[in-house]
DNA sequence: TAAAATCTGTCGGATACCCGACAGGTCGAC
DNA sequence: GTCGACCTGTCGGGTATCCGACAGATTTTA
């Protein structure tokens, strides 16, 4: 099992958090990880259940997010590789937060809780590693919130995607080729599917986009960020 | 100076995360910071400034948030005694990732930067202890972008006095009189004033709360919960 | 105690966005 | 290759919320 775990290595180290851990926290991360595959729609957890440890994407993705009682969403983030989720659990042992959904068929790496516990007891330096990545996702929280209070609709979407792009400030790799639908950009920036694609299309007409079905290429990242900063004609 | 800080112990203790620590670091932190006291309108940090530390307010308010390009705000929380703040650039050693602003005349401890580096070099497992200030923290931001996004204006309004009457989930100290003013509870939710104020209004003629110019007092939780879920005549 | 500053309350007109509906495209499954 | 599922594109009416404006109340400052 340990030999086929680190064909992974170099993809997991794509990431600048896990790039930046100690070697032995990787090898052993590695070593005690076992894979993990879900199919199109299944979820890996859900809001309130209790922690089984942490996992990485390896392939696909996984939306996080929350469902509302009318079955409306609220779409957090969609991660693909190589982005580490479920770590606030591991800290306050509380159960989740929120929801983990397989967008696609998705293959993880799962570290149990046990090994998790085993290694901080013993080394709990380790555990500012891990508070990181806390660290990273409550910029990306608190940037996200900005924007959705202070920015209009247009300008939000821009700002979004270009938060996608940048794989979350480093929480996974970054990409100019942005695979979520449109259908799900839009319970991101929470507008309405229909004006979040009229939104894209004009961006397309300006050629700073390109859009296919479920797939949304970013052509011009300057006039993208200057549209994010209401700086162009609409 | 350590004498006169050794009163303020109690008063820090009412907040769950501060109780919640091994005695020898409530020991520490207390008799390693200063009092600092803040006018009106002063401003602790701003975003993108270097950090000097963390913080707890004794006394008065902070305000917590941002001020968008043409004067907008958004405001995450305003906090007062005794919550904790600034633990973020404390791990990731980045700038602040926003504002913090007193709101009126407001006693702070602080806790310089090098005396935190110096307990945590020594004994790294106290990581996992503001960790656990971070873990909260996410998890309110969580919950709040999810009753942005799935909850309309009046039921956000509710869930918001809500979540401050509770402290922030264990953030700070809860209260049933929210000393806020109505105009910045609508920068927290993200309406205009005038449509934060109509929602109050409603919910004043219904009894559930009572407003006094800057105060907010809930006179009937469980209606107030009823509305935050909207199950209540509009 | 007077003056300044801040906060609340209320009105209507303007508008950004929602939402249902439906057609056409694209993709994966069998 | 064909079918069903999902996704994109577009229209128009309905409406929740914004925004300027202004008056009165309340708190703070001098």
């Amino acid at each position: 099992m340990e030999s086929s775990l680190h064909r992974y290595r170099s993809q997991l180290e794509t990431t600048p958090w896990f790039r930046g851990l100690p070697v032995e926290l990787r090898d052993y991360l590695i070593s005690h990880a076992s894979l993990l595959t879900l199919e199109k729609g299944q979820s890996l957890y859900r809001r309130g259940e209790q922690s089984y440890g942490l996992y990485a994407v390896l392939g696909g993705a996984l939306a996080i997010g929350t469902v509302g009682l009318d079955g409306k969403e609220a779409l957090l983030a969609v991660l693909g590789p190589t982005a580490w989720v479920g770590e606030i659990s591991m800290f306050d042992g509380l159960p989740r937060p929120n929801d983990a959904t397989a967008v696609s068929r998705t293959l993880l790496l799962h570290v149990p809780g046990a090994a998790l516990q085993d290694l901080l007891d013993s080394a709990p330096r380790y555990w500012r590693d891990f508070a990181l990545l806390m660290a990273q996702r409550l910029r990306v929280s608190f940037e996200n919130a900005e924007a959705m209070t202070l920015l209009p609709a247009a300008q939000r979407v821009a700002n979004r995607l270009l938060m996608i792009a940048s794989g979350y400030g480093g929480l996974n790799a970054s990409q100019r080729r942005i695979r979520v639908s449109q259908d799900s950009l839009a319970s991101m920036v929470s507008l309405s599917r229909q004006t979040t694609n009229q939104l894209l299309r004009n961006l397309e007409s300006q050629r700073i986009v390109s859009l296919k079905s479920g797939e949304i290429t970013i052509l011009d990242f300057d006039r993208l960020r200057a549209a994010s900063l209401g700086d162009l004609n609409p």
